[in-house]
Parts: C-alpha cells; sequence; structure tokens
DNA sequence: CAAGTCAACAGGAAAG
DNA sequence: CTTTCCTGTTGACTTG
C-alpha cells in the first residue's frame, strides 16, 4: 500500500504532551481524533527495529496551520503493517494488557497507550466475533450429524414397527389356527413357541382390541427408547456397544418394556450395565441449553 | 458507490 | 473514585 501522507495535528504537541488521559477531551470535538500527534509520513520504511514513528513537530508547522487542524474533523489514521504485526505478535502471547506492558508497548510502537489498550480492545472483540463463528459452525456441524442420525433411526423404526406388526398378525392368525382345532387337536406347541406367545399375551386377556391396544402401546416405548438413543449418540458416539447387543436389547425392550433387559441372563458376557446409566446420556437438542454445556468458553 | 474494515469513542459494569 | 473491560456505535478509509 503506498504510504498515506501526515493527514490531521489535531491539537498539536502540546495536546501529545500532557494527553496523558483523554477522557476529557472525549466530548470536545475540536479534541476528536488528535489523540496520536502522529506523522506516518514514510510509514512503510522505519519497521525494523527503532521506532515507527516520528513526533509531531510543532515547529514545522505554523500557527495557521494549527488552526487549520485545530478545526478540522476527525481523521483517522491506520496502524502500519509493521505496528499491527508487532501488536499480534504481543496478543498471540497474551490478549490481556497491563499497564507496564501497555506503556512498554507504546514506548515500542510510537503510540499512545491509551491508542495500544484501544487496539487490544478491539481486537479482543474480533477475536471473540470469530471464536462465535467457529462455534456456531461446530454446532451446525454437530446438528446436522445428529439430524442424519435420527433420521436413520427413524427408518430403523419404521423397519421395526413392521416386523411387529407382521408378527402380531401371524400370531393373531395362529391364536385362531390353534382355538379352531383345539377342539379336535390334543397336540401342544413346542415349548420356546408357547413362551413366546405368552410374552405378547401378558397381561392380555382374550380380548384382540386389547392386544392391539398393548401392541401400540409397546411400539410407543420402542420410538420413546430410539429418541433417547439419538441423544446419546449424540455425545458418545464411541460408548455404542456392538450392533447385536443393541438389536438384542430393542428387540427385549420391544416384547418386555418392563424388564431390565440389560441384566437379563441371556447376555453370556457378564455385561451387567446399569440401565439407567445407560439412558442418562441425554444432553438435548441443539436448541436446548444443556446442548451449550459442553462447550469451552 | 455500497459494503466492509478498523481506529476511536461512549457508556455501563466490575474490580481494586 | 479510578481504571479497565465489554459492547455497541461512529466515521474515515479501503475495496470490488
Amino acid at each position: 500500500m503506498a504510504a498515506r501522507s501526515f493527514l490531521y495535528g489535531g491539537g498539536g504537541g502540546d495536546v501529545l504532551i500532557t494527553n496523558k488521559r483523554p477522557d476529557p477531551f472525549r466530548s470536545s470535538a475540536a479534541f476528536q481524533g488528535s489523540r496520536s500527534m502522529l506523522s506516518f509520513e514514510d510509514r512503510g520504511n522505519n519497521g525494523s527495529g527503532g521506532q515507527f514513528w516520528q513526533s509531531f513537530d510543532h515547529e514545522d508547522n505554523g500557527d495557521d496551520e494549527y488552526d487549520e487542524y485545530f478545526h478540522q474533523p476527525e481523521k483517522k489514521r491506520r496502524l502500519t503493517s509493521d505496528q499491527v504485526r508487532f501488536l499480534e505478535n504481543s496478543f498471540e502471547s497474551d490478549n490481556k494488557l497491563e499497564p507496564d506492558r501497555k506503556v512498554q508497548l507504546a514506548k515500542e510502537l510510537g503510540l499512545q497507550p491509551r491508542q495500544v489498550a484501544i487496539w487490544f480492545q478491539n481486537r479482543r472483540a474480533r477475536w471473540k466475533n470469530k471464536q462465535l463463528e467457529k462455534d456456531y459452525d461446530d454446532l451446525q456441524e454437530s446438528y446436522n450429524k445428529l439430524k442424519a442420525n435420527y433420521e436413520n433411526l427413524v427408518k430403523e423404526k419404521e423397519k421395526l414397527k413392521s416386523e411387529v406388526d407382521e408378527l402380531s398378525d401371524r400370531i393373531i392368525l395362529q391364536e385362531k389356527g390353534t382355538s379352531d382345532s383345539s377342539s379336535t387337536k390334543s397336540t401342544s406347541q413346542p415349548q420356546t413357541h408357547k413362551q413366546h406367545i405368552h410374552i405378547l399375551e401378558e397381561d392380555v386377556p382374550e380380548d384382540n382390541g386389547n392386544f392391539t391396544e398393548k401392541i401400540t402401546e409397546l411400539e410407543n416405548g420402542v420410538q420413546t427408547s430410539l429418541v433417547e438413543r439419538v441423544d446419546s449418540s449424540y455425545v458418545f458416539e464411541q460408548e455404542q456397544s456392538d450392533g447385536s447387543l443393541d438389536e438384542e436389547n430393542n428387540l427385549c425392550r420391544m416384547f418386555l418394556p418392563s424388564v431390565d433387559c440389560y441384566t437379563l441372563p441371556k447376555i453370556e458376557n457378564g455385561d451387567h450395565r446399569d440401565p439407567q446409566s445407560v439412558n442418562s446420556y441425554y444432553l438435548g437438542l441443539p436448541g436446548d441449553d444443556q446442548a451449550f454445556g459442553f462447550w469451552s468458553y
């Protein structure tokens, strides 16, 4: 970028010297923009080692110019790339600015300490905005993953539901068959099938309407547990057990919602997980405040 | 020339 | 009370 010539002398040297704390001038429009009476002429050539600036030389500006500058509206000077680089390095090492460091930086850069303080304030604000953007992107990504996961599970649920329907139809048909033939045939069903029927008919009397109701209830239970699994997989993806075991437990819960499927003796690997802890992974959807719990600020 | 960037400011809150 | 920080705003300046 081309070097920009000196823009505005403002209050001149007197102000530069006495203006340790610029607040008294804040309300005075005449002094706005006169914080650092610096010349940035040749700003591109003075960045190595020494100071980046030249003091405003009041001697070179007559009273006419002084008055002229004094009444000019505010004009802002950009910091040189060297100054910015220096400040950036300093910011990287520590984004807080202790008074000693502020003065030291101001000396080295040829700026007013207040300019350094303001730069740090603005820099922190920019950093925070960037961080917010990043957090938003991360959250969006998590949400998309969660959504895809949920949709898969809905499909899985639909599949399981159709299986349940099919099985219940079959059972109803078998019910009819056995009641028709029971008067003529005295042979019993195999033991395992009998147990299966018993499980499905548990607490269900002869009434088929109640039986359908029970099936619907079981399906709702499956749906609830699937939604819980969606939530838990959001954060604990790695913790998911092998699919066969989950499937087994799903079927168990589908048919035996009141039974602790995780502690049933059929599990042979000795994995006796606490069902409450298994289902306590809920963290909520992104809209929920809980979802921000893992966010680090 | 509109939109974006950035130094600087205003005002309130918090810390000492 | 002073100082610093935060947040929002202003206006000069840059960029496409």
